[in-house]
DNA sequence: ATTTGGCACTCAGAAGATTTGAGTGCTAAA
DNA sequence: TTTAGCACTCAAATCTTCTGAGTGCCAAAT
């Protein structure tokens, strides 16, 4: 799409004003409120062509124009310009966002506050796709009789561990043999390559009946497999409720039903993640707006997403959900630095 | 308080109606759907003495009635009658919430969801408070130079554990025998009188500057303190859009404000439990009635809750949170049962 | 070829008027 | 005590009217 100078003036006017304002904005108040050197009447004329264009629409004949899909798409691809944070903004969410961490999932739920709360919008953030990382160790520790904690250990120094129940009169010794047997033969391999199969086939010099070591296998199995669920973090739902783009009840509670769906936001982000593999430079961000997004109820939505990195190959995804009517460009320098901050901080914890 | 016998009645045929309306209740309709044996006229000399004992209330003079906060209290405490479920809704709820649990904290979500999507309200779920338990064991696992896992099992069999890091040049040999001698001083002291000093004293054998061990030590304290941290599982929020009790924005607004406010209901539920403590027969369950409830945006809800065990000592809340205008009964009756279920779920586990 | 002033027209939303009907309290008779 | 009857009330629904920001388009001006 490629506009003239006065037209590209004239849409970025008119969302900035229909952002700010909530109300569609006509030729008259456009001019008082910017420096056009034309009259309402050329304004008028050139949004007639934008609203030609798809860029534009009208709520009714007698109204302003409010910017459509594709006009809110032009201009965050080319019109708007992102800011950086001030110092003193970057200070306040750095700090926040650092406060009291000792796991990355800290590190998330910190970010998913702050950028609700500093956007007034809907923020998530979701824990590390792990299903590319390996297994560097699996230790099965007796509790008590019948009772062990299967501890994985994956690289890039994420540990997770399930308690699990083992036939009664297993000992101690017999655990650790199974559990050093296993891990000499599987560390080192990614998780999605890890399979019943392969797990039973790495125990070969075990002693032990074989009923009994399938248990405790395939209890191992769900240790591992469970080690690369995707856990969310959804914040600030409420605050939907606030904007005037939600007064009306059966938007607010379509938008809040999706989002209380569990693992639907969680899909839909890795599916446009998917996607977007390919490109991919290391502070880009990824926005959908309205109908591009494919989710009941976030038809009057723009969803912002970002990637953080964990190590070279792990990286997991956080991100706003907003009106489509909202401060783009705030918004983004927003969660640009909140993924630059998140990435510090799992440097530093696996220092 | 003591009502006559019609009088008792028409409360309760109120209380009936309007939940199920959601209109204010008249003498007219009241003998329409309720075979009263005396005239309408009649009614309204009751119905007005009802409201004189402020069990009544009129939204506007020329409005029907309905139940004030003492109106419903009186209801739920001397009228109503609780019935079991069917054994069809029996089977459908335990199913449900023993759907694929390996921990407790599986029970306690799967009950929320089954609670919500039941009732059409809130539900929730606070895992156990463990502040009374004793610890059985500790361990601190080598995870790679510099970090350790440590865990810390608890009576009642409760596993948790925490990634911490350490020294790096401390050695496997040298973690297992801190961890040892912290296990043999501190196994069967309860939760909260173990302290930083208490763990300190309890390592007397080491041969391992002080400097190292204390930051071992501290991290294995902060280990074992949040093992008692109580997680709040809340579930169906969004349901309250749909009641017409909450079309009005505002009171959805606040209402989801403060139950997304992280905290603010499991404070108030250990608060009302800590009150309760003293009575506490095994299946009785807590009702908080609109302005009982001194939680801000909660004024027109009902608040039930109830208590798990977890062995002897060790108990946990599960709630359901809706509009004052509920079927008291049918969510007592759920409410009961999902309790029921948890306790043989936990059972379960631990056998 | 644009730009502009002017003008008739549109229409959502606010404000006001009217109607309706379910409800009340009170009185006087049964 | 109970009941029939009646005057009165008032929220909510419906309809009407008014208002004003906005439009499109034409003809004159640049």
């Amino acid at each position: 799409m490629s506009l003239d100078n006065r037209k590209k003036q004239v849409l970025q006017a008119i969302v900035d004003d229909y952002v700010t304002t909530n109300e569609p904005v006509g030729s008259k108040t456009l001019i008082e409120r910017h420096n056009f050197t034309v009259s309402s009447a050329t304004l008028r004329n050139e949004m007639a062509e934008l609203e030609k264009l798809g860029l534009l629409e009208k709520p009714h004949t007698s109204a302003g124009r409010i910017p459509s899909d594709k006009g809110y798409r032009e201009y965050v691809d080319s019109l708007m310009h992102v800011d950086d944070l001030t110092q003193q903004e970057r200070e306040d969410i750095a700090s926040r966002i650092n406060d009291s961490v000792s796991e990355v999932k800290d590190l998330l739920r910190n970010a998913t506050m702050t950028l609700s709360e500093n956007t007034g919008f809907v923020s998530l953030a979701m824990t590390p796709r792990l299903r590319g990382s390996y297994l560097t160790q699996l230790k099965i520790l007796m509790i008590e009789p019948g009772k062990a904690l299967v501890v994985v250990v994956l690289s890039a120094g994420v540990v997770k561990d399930k308690l699990v129940r083992i036939p009664n009169f297993l000992t101690q010794d017999q655990l650790a043999q199974i559990s050093n047997e296993v891990e000499k033969s599987l560390s080192g391999k990614p998780l999605d390559e890890i399979t019943l199969i392969t797990l039973a086939s790495s125990v070969k010099e075990a002693k032990i009946p074989d009923a009994l070591l399938n248990q405790v296998l395939y209890e191992a199995y769900t240790a591992i497999k469970q080690a690369d669920k995707l856990d969310v973090y959804l914040e600030g739902e409420h605050r939907m409720l606030s904007l005037p783009d939600f007064s009306e009840l059966g938007r607010a509670r379509d938008l809040l039903g999706t989002l209380s769906h569990d693992g639907m936001v969680a899909g839909y982000v890795n599916e446009i993640e998917a996607d977007a593999a390919a490109g991919g430079n290391d502070d880009s961000y990824m926005i959908r707006i309205g109908q591009e997004i494919s989710l009941e109820g976030l038809e009057d939505c723009s969803f912002i997403t970002t990637t953080y990195k964990m190590g070279d190959t792990i990286s997991g995804n956080i991100g706003v959900i907003g009106p489509k009517r909202m401060e783009y460009s705030k918004v983004i320098s927003q969660i640009n630095f909140v993924r630059k901050t998140i990435n510090d901080g799992i440097k530093k914890l696996s220092e």
